[in-house]
DNA sequence: CTAAACTCCGTACCCGGGTACGGAGTCAAG
DNA sequence: CTTGACTCCGTACCCGGGTACGGAGTTTAG
């Protein structure tokens, strides 16, 4: 058999994503839905997987369906400049991300720390860390 | 008036967080119901405030309601071997948080540069951008 | 003393991201 | 040609994290 034309129940093992789920993310516009050619079943190629696998990843990652859907029309865009602009965008709000929790990070290390020094039987003092404004949008 | 004693408008105010949502959060076992003396209305103080900001803060670094309870547990833990222990699990988590974050911004930068490198009118190929596979849990 | 603003509490609703269910049709192995 | 696994599609339900609503009681400024 054609290793690039798989049912949808092969391409949920291979992409570890439900079948419900793979419907769910065709309503949501974030995956296409093959016309069945010839019989009553639809049939699925490695772009599907490599779009399901970049849709668990990104999400992994942080980013909400919708963000996907925004990334992945990137795809289709002829316009490669707002697809790079977009990006740059992305790269920049995980930057924020990666900074709030370096500080989160921190202020847990700061908590271990005092933990370390304080006598046992008095409470350890996590709400009262140091954690900096971080920009809670 | 005493700044120590607020009303829960007040609180929602100075914390930013919604009189409804600090609701929500005392049902949920995350903030303590102070129990009104002399009056009817309840009283909050700075240590409120303060359990309110750790809240607001811990989640835009990503836990969950469910794993904030747990770090505020360990305030009034007398152990502090296990609090230590807590704590050091969730650095833990936050590095390989960090790690994905960073995997993504590399692809997303190489994105940017495929995106250069093509001509207009050509997809970009963000779908097929290399991801490592990361721990998706 | 009264009116406006606030509190309390219960219940209901909303959104994102799925998961489950069920009946009817289809495919392919034996 | 049957049987069991799979597909299709619609609709309903679940969970986390809130938000809204509404009636009754409370406070406080004027």
């Amino acid at each position: 058999m054609n290793q690039g034309q798989m049912t949808i129940g092969r391409l949920a093992r291979d992409s570890g994503v439900g079948v419900e789920t793979i419907r769910y993310y065709q309503r949501r516009g974030l995956l296409e839905t093959p016309r069945p050619g010839r019989g009553a079943y639809r049939h699925y190629d490695t772009r599907h997987l490599q779009r399901l696998q970049f849709i668990r990843r990104a999400q992994a990652t942080g980013f909400s369906l919708d963000e996907i859907a925004g990334l992945l029309q990137l795809d289709d865009l002829r316009d490669r400049k707002l697809a790079r602009a977009r990006a740059t965008e992305k790269i920049a709000d995980i930057e924020a991300r990666i900074r709030q929790l370096q500080t989160m990070q921190a202020a847990l290390h700061q908590m271990v720390e005092q933990c370390l020094h304080g006598e046992d039987g008095e409470p350890c003092p996590i709400i009262r860390m140091a954690l900096p404004e971080t920009d809670t949008r």
